[in-house]
DNA sequence: CCGATATTAATGCAATTGCATCTACATATG
DNA sequence: CATATGTAGATGCAATTGCATTAATATCGG
């Protein structure tokens, strides 16, 4: 098989970035909602998918899917969010081992106030940095590097 | 001014792939160091700078520079190191508060193998990926978005 | 229908992280 | 020199994460 072993400089460089720079960018986004003492971005992530799904809701395996958080701590952060009741959790009826996550009008509200925030870090991080067509080449860049099996 | 505040659906985009691939390849290359019954990452990140850094060894202060770990993270990443024989803490001279971290043979030795294991995973999550001047194409997007105050 | 296996979600416990603070030494200022 | 301020590093405690396991269904094969 062609499976190199050593990767080339160009490969580590470019890991090396990709690395670095998305740990900065992660942690001025936190940084910014913390100043304005909202939720950490893991809960943003949830509360995003909960309000796209609307009314319906979500089961929690579904989240894992489209969150890539492992499945304890899927658990656990909606079981924060139940608490601050930003979610409600329903029975659902036909499998009795589950239950349906849905949004409530607080969490809802949370999430608008989560966005004005981190909308905005997107915006300086990124949006100011990068023409339109620089973020595009980006995008697809780094969509070639997606595990092949988690496709969106 | 020109700050926006809220971010074009290519920026959302372009930071949305950067997160989530950037989790994913750390998820993968930490699993392959775990399947080899390895150390995680962040003791890589240490022993690598510390490597180049040569007998002379580095600072901690100097550590969290090139690393981006935080004080206490360092402190407690170091105390670990150390437990292990992979670094020595010693006292330098002109300054009474501080110390030098140099790593150890069997430090050196336990950064090569985890280098067999996670130079493989750059290359194959990577730079299997993207041909040569695509790695490059990304390398200097992402270089775009440094922070400015951390540019190596 | 029954037992074996798989799936969904929660949880006990250890390790790590984050926050705030603290100790020790250095440097600057009058 | 004495005091105030700054810097290097460690640490107590709470919160979170990771790992392994568990409980409660569901589904499949006969």
């Amino acid at each position: 098989m062609t499976e190199k072993a050593i990767p080339s400089p160009a490969a580590i460089k470019a890991w090396a970035r990709l690395i670095r720079v998305s740990r900065q960018l992660v942690e001025r986004a936190e940084d910014a909602l913390k100043d304005s003492s909202l939720p950490p971005l893991a809960w943003y992530d949830v509360l995003h998918e909960l309000a796209e799904a609307g009314e319906g809701g979500l089961r929690p395996f579904q989240l894992i899917e489209r969150t890539l958080f492992a499945q304890y701590n899927i658990s656990r952060l909606l079981a924060r969010l139940e608490a601050d009741g930003l979610v409600e959790k329903l029975r659902v009826a036909d499998d009795g081992r589950g239950q349906t996550i849905r949004i409530t009008g607080k969490g809802r509200e949370t999430r608008r106030r989560m966005w004005a925030i981190y909308g905005r870090s997107i915006a300086e991080l990124v949006g100011a940095k990068l023409s339109h067509d620089d973020l595009d080449a980006l995008s697809a860049l780094l969509g070639r590097l997606r595990d092949p099996a988690t496709l969106e």
